[in-house]
Formats: C-alpha cells, structure tokens, sequence
DNA sequence: GCAACCTGTCATATTTGTGTAACACTATTG
DNA sequence: CAATAGTGTTACACAAATATGACAGGTTGC
C-alpha cells in the first residue's frame, strides 16, 4: 500500500487552491485544503500531511511566520514547506529560506513545474525506506526486487504476507501483539479484527514452508515473534 | 522522434540570446531561450531539454547558484550544462566546474566555436550507456539500430513499448510502481491514468511472444519487474 | 486528404487477495 | 481431568488488482 502522498494547500483564494488541487490530484496526490492559518494548523494536527504548500500572502499570519510556527513545534517539524510567491519576490525567497521552507516557487507557474519541485522535494526529505536485502538462515528478502527466497528458491507470497515478513526481517526477536501488527504492516487507520493477524501467520507459515517456518513464533498470550533463535 | 537536440539558452540580455539561437539552429539545433533563472527552471521541468546554455551573470540567482541547483535535483542532474563567462574570469571558470558544469566558453566567441564546443560536449555525455545493445535470453534490444528482435527475429514495438524496454532491460530485477514507470519512461510529468502502464505492458508482453513474455513480471499490488528469473 | 499507426481511456473479464466466522486443537489453571 | 482461554485451520463471500479487447482522437508519411 504505497499510499498517495497528503498534501495540504494552504491559500486564502479558492479557485486557487483548487487548480492547485486539481493540477496535484491528477498526479496522484491527495489533497485537502485550507483557507487560513488557523485552519491548516488544526488539519495538521489532525492529519499530519506529507507535505504542506503555503502561500505567502494571507491575511491575518503570514506565510512565513506560520512556517516559523510549524518548525518551531517539533511535532510539525518535519513537514515539508514548499512556499508559493509572488513573482521577483526575492526578499521573500531568502526570509522563506530562513525559516526552513524547502523550496519556494514563483506564481505563475506551470503544475508541470509544481509537480516537479514536489516530487523533488518529497525525494529528498522522505528518508529512503530500507533497500538492503535481509537475509536469516537462507530466508532472504530482497525489497528492491520485491522477492522472498528460502535457499534460492522463489516464495510465493501475497502483498499482506510480504509486508508482514518485511516488517519482521527488519525488526527481529521482539514480540508484538497483534494490534501492534496491525499498526505497522496494515497501516494506522483501518479497522479489522485482531484474529484476522493470525489467518495472515498462518498464510505467511504456509508460504515459508517447513524448512523456515519456525522463524514465526507464537508467544502465547502476547502475540507473534520473529526470530532464527528458538523459543 | 530522434528530433534535433534542443538547447535552452538562460541569458538575460535578449539580442545575446537571438543571436546564439540563430547560430544554433543554423547547425540545426532546436533552441529555447529564458531570461531568469525561474523561468529556465520551469522551462527545464516542462520540456527536459539536451542542454542548458548559462550565461554566468544574471540578476537574481547567479548563473552558478542555478547550476547547483539543476545538479541537486535527480531529475534535471544529467543535463550537460555550458557557462558563458566574461573573457578572462578564471575564478568563475573553477566555481564553475566545482558546481558541476560540463563546459565553460568566454565571451566573446565566434559561433564556430560555441557549436564546437557543444557538440563536444554533447558526445561526451550523450552516450551513457545508450549505446550498448542489451541481450538476455536470446532478445536482443538495440539502442543504434533502435531495434529488438528476439531469437534474431525483428520484434515489432510501438514507440512507447520500445521505451518501456529500454528503460527495463536496463534496469532488471527491480520492481517499479506505475507511478515509476511514468516518471522514467513517460518523461517527468506527464498526466496519464497509471492504468495506461497496464495497457502498455500488455502490448509489450503481446509484442514479446510466448516466448518471451516471462521477462516482463507482475508484481501484484505494486507494479510490475523485468527479470530472466522466474518469480 | 487518406491510410496506417500510436496512444490513452473505458468497460468488462479474470485473477488474486482479504477479512471473517466456525470449528478444531492445545496449553494453562485449579 | 475438566474447564477455559488462546491459537491453528479451513472455507468462503466479496473486494481489489490486473488483464484484455475495443474505441476515439491524434500523428505521420505519402
């Protein structure tokens, strides 16, 4: 589930932000928007976005010290800003960088462009997730290449079940309940029953085979364990 | 498609700009001009030119400033960039290279000399690794020729197949998202349904043959992979 | 201007994955 | 040795993802 990157546009004009949401959503964004300072404040709190577009111009706080105000909370630190601008606005550019804004972008300009300075944003904040294959007694799983094998020989396992032995490999020998499972591999925000952890184990068990499925541990009353060690 | 390569000239004064294009195109060269460096850069972002032309002085960001800029950005890093220093400005000439620019050339120049030096330039960037034909399994994909056959025998592929191709036989077994796939092989930012790349892959797959098809790999819920191993 | 060819998008099949519930086991506890 | 809670298994309906075939514009070359 690689779900799409959040986008909050903040603007105190309409049609503007929706041509930006449009022109964003066509390229696979999610967005949601937000007329004022205060009301982008509050969706970040709710929702913290991948990524915040900020205007420069709106009444009440100004762009900038809005920026200044999510830096300064380290809960909202490390939101991306990219900043939108007036044209030759240079004085704007250098205080925008100051406050930590990731980049600053001239209006007009062209969603090619917008787009463009996003993904070149996000690719360089968004740390690169674990691209080294991981390897536990002739299990291996490589992420790159997005494929499990038990000594060479290639496992067939669904997305669910690779995710759940992603997580595992990268995260061995400590138990987690299964609501902790459901965190991480399905994702925060989906209900689905806890039992329903144990159908994916037991798919997972199947695909690895009698030779590695001990690698999956049951602790009883807990949860499940990953770990090469035994018991 | 194999079209004149196309030059973006970012000078501020216009009469320099005309009269550079007109020498380029002259030597047959496809030109666009910008006069700042935003605007080159929204240039750049929309139509990824062969080369960049960069005057060394210009309001605003400095020509160098700029070129950092493009080098940092993945997307825009392999672009050969030319400067255009004023005559004797040594200092310049090293901040230059340090920032990564391939060629600088002082001014004033005789157009001989500015196309000498381009098209140096280009042939020695311009052939990173496109030249090499790539084989596995008995298909073969030919970059000069730009043609594939498979078992010495021709494969017919559309223009946008023979991309998909390219860019997969040179980067096997890696599992890429649609959305990859369009960045890569689409060109930066075009808005197209990511369900287009199923078309495609269908039509390379159908074009491959039986006999080849093995190679192009879904890879359920995330995308799709090119590799000889099965699975 | 015509014909052949590409392309992107739909609508529709097909295939594969997912969550649940029901029932079978197994360890634990007293 | 029950009684009980915790897990393992399995079958299954339905959701989601992918494959496929057809189509309407748009280009290109003649």
């Amino acid at each position: 589930m690689s779900a799409s990157k959040r986008v909050l546009i903040v603007d105190d004009e309409a049609p503007i932000r929706e041509m930006i949401a449009v022109a964003l959503e066509m390229a696979g964004y999610d967005c949601f928007e937000a007329e004022n300072a205060n009301d982008a404040h509050a969706l970040i709190v709710d929702d913290k976005p991948d990524m915040v577009l900020l205007d420069w111009m709106m009444p009440g706080a100004s762009g900038i010290e809005f920026a200044r105000r999510l830096r300064k909370d380290e809960t909202t630190a490390d939101i991306p800003i990219i900043m939108l601008t007036a044209k030759g606005d240079e004085e704007n550019k250098i205080k925008g960088l100051e406050a930590g804004v990731d980049d600053y972008i001239t209006k007009p300009f062209s969603p090619r462009e917008l787009v463009a300075r996003l993904k070149a944003v996000l690719r360089r904040t968004t740390p690169k997730g674990i691209e080294e294959p991981v390897t536990v007694d002739g299990l291996t799983l490589d992420p790159i290449s997005h494929r499990v094998t038990s000594e060479e020989k290639p496992v067939e396992l669904g997305p669910t079940e690779f995710r759940l032995l992603q997580f595992f490999m990268t995260h061995q020998d400590r138990a987690y309940s299964r609501s902790q499972l459901l965190d991480m591999v399905w994702g925060g925000n989906v209900y689905v029953e806890e039992r329903t952890v144990d159908v994916h184990i037991r798919r997972l068990r199947k695909a690895l085979g009698e030779r590695h499925e001990y690698l999956v541990q049951t602790v009883r009353g807990t949860g499940y364990r990953f770990s090469s060690h035994v018991a």
